[in-house]
DNA sequence: CGCCCACTTGATGCCGATCAAAACCCGTGG
DNA sequence: CCACGGGTTTTGATCGGCATCAAGTGGGCG
């Protein structure tokens, strides 16, 4: 299953068997990374792009207070890095949170074959646009949602994301976060974590044993959420029709 | 004062004397757009990259219950949407908070001018991940610090990316925004939001009258957020020095 | 001058944080 | 094989920050 950034790319663009040697090309030398351990760290220059191929890991950053904020997932097929060259120094920490298998890809190999596969370089960049598209969707998350409807559209999310990859059998997926993960991603407690989660099995829309998440409802948790996958920007998958979703006319918080 | 954007790029890059002309030749075509009016809507096709000259603008989203949430500010001399030819559609909207000057640079221009100017295209790249990087730091405002810290947070980040392109005087700088666009920001409501500006204002901190924002005590105002502006990688300002921050030992919420 | 927002302030209530402690799970070592 | 130990999950009790509701004030613009 090393063909998880192929099919993400592909979930974008089609492409000739060219492209998709000269992708696999690029990951040769695969590394194993142990559960819990930086890939790269705040203040230190970005000398080459990770590309995670197995297992998941995470973008976060530390406030002074101690506190942990998880900013983003990073799942089979995502880049950590891609841009990164033209700053002098990260702004924040990668993490893995299970054991991954990831790639070192050194700027020059970046370089060459977007040099020589144009519609890889356009997937590249949909990859960049879609990364940032994610991150301003869990801002709307963490910002508008109360807490059982944050974490329901979390799920949603994993489950699209990890369909493009192929990491999703039976509306099953790996699930090693742990409440505190889930916690500091989403600005709530682990405890309350814990009961949002608690309650989303008790409405029977999900189950989770063993590290493996099962969605058993996967339209009513979408309902729930209001979940709207248009940010995702997927063509080929069975989620990825386009539908121009009649949003409510602007509203505000409070009495406004 | 339509050299925000130069002086913006200037601050990450030293430009040449045609650099700055091929800058100057995209914004001849301003258009004057009103306070409170949409420059291009979620679902739109993008088709062309839009610069805020003069003004203040956000992105934003309606969720499915009416609630707005902005994503971002957008001040002189940032790009609304730099890569976005990418994507076939906006999966959110962008819209005045002010009366903006606005143009609107085809895509073609931009091919053509970060063909013949290497240093341009660093520079516009740099704006780019500089924009996600502040987007992520506002994930961080948003899910792990306190109300007042929020907005404290808010204030300094204005400040300088403000001063970046020479919007400051003294401190001072223009705030159109309204206690109903903090809210939608912040993830708070527009009376808490009140009450935490009436705060800051009490500790002489900062002082609000007129629409003009002066921040009485800039160290102060920092230390109470635990500002740290890596994220902006500023360069040749007066805040740009690089520090490396001890940040404390990875620590979490809850009892964990 | 009058209307429409935005701002301001007080009262009340709830969502989710915090504190505390027990049960569980799993890898480790005896 | 079982005992041990540390981290995670689970549950209950209490607390607090911020939302919500309501009503009055103020200021800019037509």
């Amino acid at each position: 299953m090393q063909d998880a950034l192929i099919r993400k790319l592909e979930s974008f663009e089609e492409l000739t068997e060219a492209d998709r040697e000269a992708l696999s090309a690029l990951t040769l030398r695969i590394r194993k990374v142990p559960a819990r351990t930086d890939l790269i760290s705040e203040g230190d220059p970005p000398n080459s792009v990770h590309l995670i191929l197995d297992g998941y890991a995470c973008r976060y950053k530390v406030l002074p207070d101690g506190q942990r904020q998880i900013m983003a997932y990073l799942v089979p097929g995502d880049f950590c890095d891609l841009n990164v060259f033209i700053l002098d120094q990260m702004d924040h920490n990668i993490g893995t949170i299970s054991a991954c298998q990831v790639v070192d890809i050194p700027r020059q190999a970046i370089v060459e074959i977007t040099d020589d596969h144009p519609r890889v370089t356009q997937a590249l960049m949909w990859c960049a646009l879609v990364d940032e598209a994610v991150l301003r969707e869990w801002l709307v998350n963490v910002g508008g949602r109360p807490a059982n409807l944050r974490i329901a559209h979390l799920i949603c999310e994993l489950l699209l994301r990890l369909e493009a990859v192929g990491r999703v059998t039976g509306n099953s997926f790996s699930f090693p976060f742990t409440q505190i993960d889930i916690a500091d991603t989403m600005g709530l407690s682990n405890v309350h974590v814990h009961r949002t989660l608690r309650d989303l099995r008790s409405l029977g829309l999900i189950a989770l044993k063993r590290r493996t998440l099962t969605i058993l409802d996967v339209p009513r948790l979408k309902a729930l959420c209001g979940y709207n996958p248009n940010y995702l920007h997927l063509k080929n998958t069975r989620w990825g029709a386009r539908r121009r979703i009649p949003w409510p006319s602007v509203g505000r918080r409070g009495s406004g």
